[in-house]
DNA sequence: CTGGCGATTCTC
DNA sequence: AGAATCGCCAGA
């Protein structure tokens, strides 16, 4: 290829988790591993604005074994288990010591259809297959020794194939399952693609 | 050391 | 509406 498309450390270091959240919609999420190569075109995402979020497992300046991912510089992926049975996927943002970061919440599958299908059991047509966090991670075959991996080197990564959405086709809502934050609850950092079948459809 | 609680998903 | 399922982390 004349020119890489996969996105490097500036795009995730020189910016803020609200700027990404929205940039990264269209943007394509590939993983590779096991000689499965799977991607999906990121449809969902939630920014995550750090120390001071009370949402952010970094609030409060928090860092312990789990959060020390999102204290690197940017460009590293940051993995956790949630509710003890899914893996979710968070793209760390800016500097180093700047826990910022932003939750991938939905792709919609772009390539290596049947792997998904075989991870998911269920037709990748079905906009369940990758949408919602837990979900994507089993589409695409992510789990924690994806954590604190570099987004430039050749597991994961995120590449350019120059899909554009215009502010009138983001949908910006409060972000989910994040109730215990309080006054942050409802701040509208959630952002989706408008008439996009794969995004999370139940939302509390 | 302990116990309450998830940045969720699926089934009933 | 409830279960599944377990690591995290504040507090003792």
């Amino acid at each position: 290829m004349m020119n890489s498309k996969k996105l490097q450390r500036p795009y995730f270091q020189n910016t803020d988790a609200l700027f990404l959240a929205k940039d990264l919609l269209g943007k394509v999420l590939f993983t590779h591993k096991n000689g499965e190569l799977t991607a999906g075109i990121i449809t969902e995402t939630e920014a995550y604005f750090g120390t001071e979020d009370k949402a952010s497992h970094a609030y409060g300046c928090r860092r312990t074994a789990r959060t020390e991912a999102m204290y690197q510089p940017g460009g590293i992926a940051y993995i956790y288990l949630c509710y003890g049975m899914h893996y979710l996927l968070n793209i760390v943002v800016s500097e180093n010591d700047d826990p910022k970061s932003v939750l991938i919440r939905s792709v919609q599958p772009f390539k290596g259809l049947s792997f998904i299908e075989e991870r998911r059991k269920r037709s990748a047509a079905e906009p369940s297959v990758s949408s919602g966090p837990g979900s994507l991670s089993q589409a695409l075959g992510i789990y924690l020794s994806f954590n604190k991996k570099p987004l430039t080197e050749d597991e994961i990564w995120i590449e350019d194939h120059g899909l554009r959405y215009r502010d009138d086709e983001i949908i910006s809502a409060p972000r989910i399952g994040v109730s215990y934050a309080k006054e942050h609850a409802l701040l509208p950092l959630r952002f989706y693609v408008k008439n996009n079948r794969f995004v999370t459809q139940k939302s509390k």
